[in-house]
RNA sequence: GGGGGCGUAGCCCAAUCGGCAGAGGCAGAGGACUUAAAAUCCUUACAGUGUGGGUUCGAAUCCCACCGCCCCUACCA
């Protein structure tokens, strides 16, 4: 090859498509089994099947992938796989506007996307691929369900759910958006409704979910965790309503029980119908329509004035038995603690609000500073106006209080967690069936392991009615109770998305294993996943449930460890050039394929990593690919015939470069800095141009080597294309990562920085190894210090070895 | 209201343990090549680190306050 077929004739779309072929018939990246070797299973999120790829996806992906090239160089056998998320709304919207059935329109997606996923360049192994809306996958989703089933952990319940009542039908949570929780299609704000609803009892685990201690996740994502979780430690009080009974409270300030002068419920407090005196009925049953029939962002309005009814009743405080008014407020939520509250205005200030507006008395049960000007006062200090509490300070004081409430009966200990269980209700047919039979006489019977899966019919009616197909479908629901053999119905909601991606990893494995969700014996291989990078959003949903997934995995035996990946890390988010998120609606979304033609994938891909660190994502600029492409043409041209002009390079400086890149990258990729990598790439590109032709033969080609396997994960075709040009057997990727000799990299003269009270005055040239006497007389001895030292004391020298001397003077 | 992140050249970004502010790229300027342009190659200007304090021999880096932008969360008892 001449040089100038390399220059004038660099084609990177045509030359990567042939390595491409390359790869795909030599089975390249076909997952390596050598059990002689450490496993490596690195995974990134898989994608909602939209259509097509843009650069939304490559941004995720690309370095994700580089990442798991870069551990197969070092020796590991690498599992790094790709599916595709395909059950959900979009599919169904599709159905209901253009007349494709849902599973036509995704399965189309997924071919058009399969083709782009390859051109990325990517060792995903395609063989492992899974597609969540497959029956060979969601039947598994029912297996798992009818395995919580019998555990407990699935159940049905009456709770509210967002509905939206244009399209008349339940949102999933992340069909909600926006501050003010406006459903997603049509703008409408949500509203709740009461709906019988399958939930898994993930609060169960709430307390082994705050336990972070086997894995290596970023701490936000940890706060984030612990904070959706939201312990709180305090006490259940019971207080005794006159002529209805106990009701209880929760509260995380027993030691204020004294100052408790009202009580407070929540409009939809099962018990507040009963206890309503029949002089209040008419004024609590309106107030108790109005804050039903508010919405959402109505009712969490914090700004919004404190709004409450007095019910007529009288519960009676425990401590000092004295009678308080009860009333509903719609500030007390049914969704959190008990829904009703003991309200203590003298420390809360909610309650301070409340009792201010309606005129009810405020005890003060802790002491404030004499300078305190405030309200309510939360803060620290002795107990006051409480009876066998006075004097004590608030932590003693809830200790005191909780066990005297223990003695008399009066309440106990508790702790109350923000987590819900998890509602995977959903009125929607594009999701897997729920596996649940209603019979007359037997109830909610659970389909037989055998019977599964239970197959979504496919000559299901798209209306746009907001009503699931599957409700309008006798041929589905109608059935046999599988107990009795009576008439039944089968349940027609389907399970949220969530459920699958919940356990695809373990899929992955063996996509086509029939016997189990997955075959244990690839699992054992393979398990847990090591390397997980996602987006940040799926902080709380997916990588909450996710744990929770393979916690109750391990309690069925189905996996022997506790957390489904080991370490994580998050990417920041792509925008599109006007700097807000990339989105169909806002034509901000940047189609790869202009770029893939015109500079090639691993441009892109470079470029992508290039734009600044990982996890900071950041707009789209087009014009800095060209810098990126101009490089990777320049790296490509190293390898043709050069004009040697000028004199003889130093050997030993490139020895040392070469090294210091090799070590540089190694670095980077390992904290995936993937920016600084390829700056560093592009630095010693440009180094080695320098020299080109000014150097021994072969030490240049060994050099070139190492540059083409550190390049190889970034750039895999050009990688190749040099490895090859090199006259090195195929392929790069199969060659071991490079090594670094430290001894190589030091220098032996250094520039030591001399500077005088901190101000930068010269720099000499010294032994790597100077010592430190030496170092200062040297720099004392520099007509540069000079002036600036004589005459005056010197108070001391700081030697930083290697780097600087500072004389401080006086 | 609560929690977190980020402010370095016109722009995107580097800077190890607190130790020479600049590695890389974009855009710009000048030049070479060309009939010309594109492409390519060479050369090159550009900031003292959002603001104000503090700690230190020394601060982009640590601490405090403020300003600006972004994200998450929100009556959680």
């Amino acid at each position: 090859m001449s040089e100038t077929s390399v220059k004038r004739e660099y084609r990177p779309a045509a030359m990567e498509r042939r390595w491409q072929e390359r790869w795909s018939e030599s089975g390249l990246y076909e997952t390596d089994e050598d059990p002689g070797k450490p496993k490596h299973y690195a995974l990134t999120m898989l994608p909602y099947p939209s259509g097509d790829l843009h650069v939304g996806h490559w941004y995720p992906m690309t370095p994700s992938d580089t990442r798991a090239r870069f551990m197969r160089m070092n020796g590991y056998r690498v599992f790094f796989p790709i599916g595709f998320d395909a059950f959900g709304l979009p599919a169904e919207n599709a159905a209901i506007n253009r007349g494709v059935h849902p599973y036509k329109w995704t399965m189309s997606n997924i071919e058009n996307m399969r083709g782009q996923l390859r051109q990325m360049g990517t060792m995903f192994d395609f063989d492992a691929e899974v597609v969540t809306c497959d029956p060979e996958y969601y039947r598994w989703n029912q297996w798992f369900f009818l395995k919580f089933f019998e555990k407990g952990l699935a159940y049905r319940d009456e709770a509210p759910v967002d509905w939206c009542p244009s399209c008349n039908t339940t949102l999933a949570r992340e069909q909600v958006v926006g501050p003010d929780r406006r459903c997603e299609r049509c703008g409408t704000p949500v509203i709740k409704r009461n709906l019988a609803q399958w939930l898994f009892r993930i609060t169960d685990y709430a307390e082994e979910l705050l336990d972070f201690s086997r894995i290596d996740w970023p701490e936000r994502v940890e706060t984030l965790q612990r904070n959706w979780i939201g312990r709180s430690e305090g006490a259940e009080i019971d207080f005794d309503i006159q002529g209805y009974g106990p009701v209880t409270v929760f509260t995380t300030r027993p030691d204020t029980l004294f100052g408790a002068t009202f009580f407070v419920m929540s409009p939809e407090h099962p018990a507040v119908e009963e206890i309503t005196t029949p002089e209040q009925e008419e004024e609590v049953r309106s107030y108790v329509e109005k804050a039903g029939r508010m919405t959402e962002i109505d009712r969490t309005d914090v700004t919004r004035e404190k709004t409450g009814v007095f019910t007529g009743a009288y519960a009676v405080n425990p401590a000092n038995k004295e009678q308080i008014p009860v009333y509903i407020a719609d500030y007390v939520l049914m969704g959190y603690g008990t829904g009703a509250i003991m309200a203590v205005p003298g420390q809360d200030e909610r309650d301070w609000e409340f009792a201010e507006k309606y005129g009810l008395p405020i005890v003060r049960t802790v002491e404030p500073p004499e300078d305190f000007d405030g309200k309510a006062y939360t803060g620290e200090g002795p107990a006051i106006n409480s009876g066998f509490l006075n004097g004590l300070e608030v932590e003693e004081a809830k200790e005191r209080m909780t066990s005297w409430l223990g003695e008399h009966g009066e309440g106990r200990r508790a702790v109350t967690y923000r987590l819900h269980d998890w509602l995977i209700s959903r009125q929607r047919y594009w999701g897997t069936p729920i596996p649940i039979v209603y019979c007359d006489a037997c109830g909610a019977v659970p389909v037989p392991e055998e019977d599964l899966p239970v197959l979504l019919p496919e000559d299901a009616e798209f209306m746009p009615t907001g009503e699931s197909p599957l409700k309008l479908d006798p041929d589905f629901y109608n059935t046999k109770c599988p107990r009795c053999g009576g008439p039944a119905t089968r349940e027609t909601d389907t399970m949220d998305t969530f459920v699958d991606s919940s356990w695809y990893q373990y899929r992955y494995l063996s996509p086509h294993y029939d016997e189990g969700p997955f075959d244990p014996e690839r699992g054992k291989k393979w398990l847990p996943v090591d390397q997980y990078t996602g987006g940040i959003e799926h902080a709380v949903m997916h990588l909450l449930y996710t744990r929770f997934w393979t916690k109750v995995m391990r309690d069925l035996g189905l996996v022997d460890f506790d957390e489904p990946m080991l370490r994580l890390f998050n990417q920041g988010t792509i925008l599109g050039p006007d700097g807000e998120k990339m989105s169909k609606s806002r034509g901000n979304v940047i189609n790869p394929q202009e770029f893939v033609d015109r500079y090639g994938s691993d441009a892109l891909r470079c470029f992508l990593m290039f734009i600044g660190p990982w996890n900071q994502g950041g707009p789209w600029d087009g014009r800095g690919i060209e810098g990126v492409s101009r490089w990777l043409r320049r790296a490509l041209s190293l390898v043709s015939e050069g004009e040697a002009t000028g004199a003889e390079a130093d050997p030993a400086e490139l020895d040392r470069r070469t090294e210091q890149l090799v070590k540089k990258v190694t670095e980077d990729l390992e904290a995936f800095r993937f920016n600084t990598s390829v700056a560093a790439l592009m630095e010693q590109t440009n180094y080695l141009l320098g020299i080109k032709g000014r150097i021994d033969e072969a030490k240049w080609e060994a050099a070139l080597r190492r540059f083409a396997l550190v390049l190889a994960p970034f750039a895999p075709h050009h990688a190749e294309e040099m490895w090859a040009g090199l006259g090195e057997p195929y392929s790069v990727h199969e060659q071991a990562w490079p090594g670094y000799d430290e001894s190589l990299i030091k220098t032996e003269e250094i520039t030591l920085v001399v500077q005088v009270n901190g101000k930068l005055r010269d720099r000499i040239q010294a032994p790597a190894d100077v010592a430190e006497e030496t170092a200062k007389e040297l720099a004392l001895s520099s007509v540069k210090v000079r002036p600036h030292v004589e005459g005056k004391e010197i108070r001391k020298s700081i030697y930083v070895p290697g780097r600087l001397v500072n004389i401080v003077v006086g």
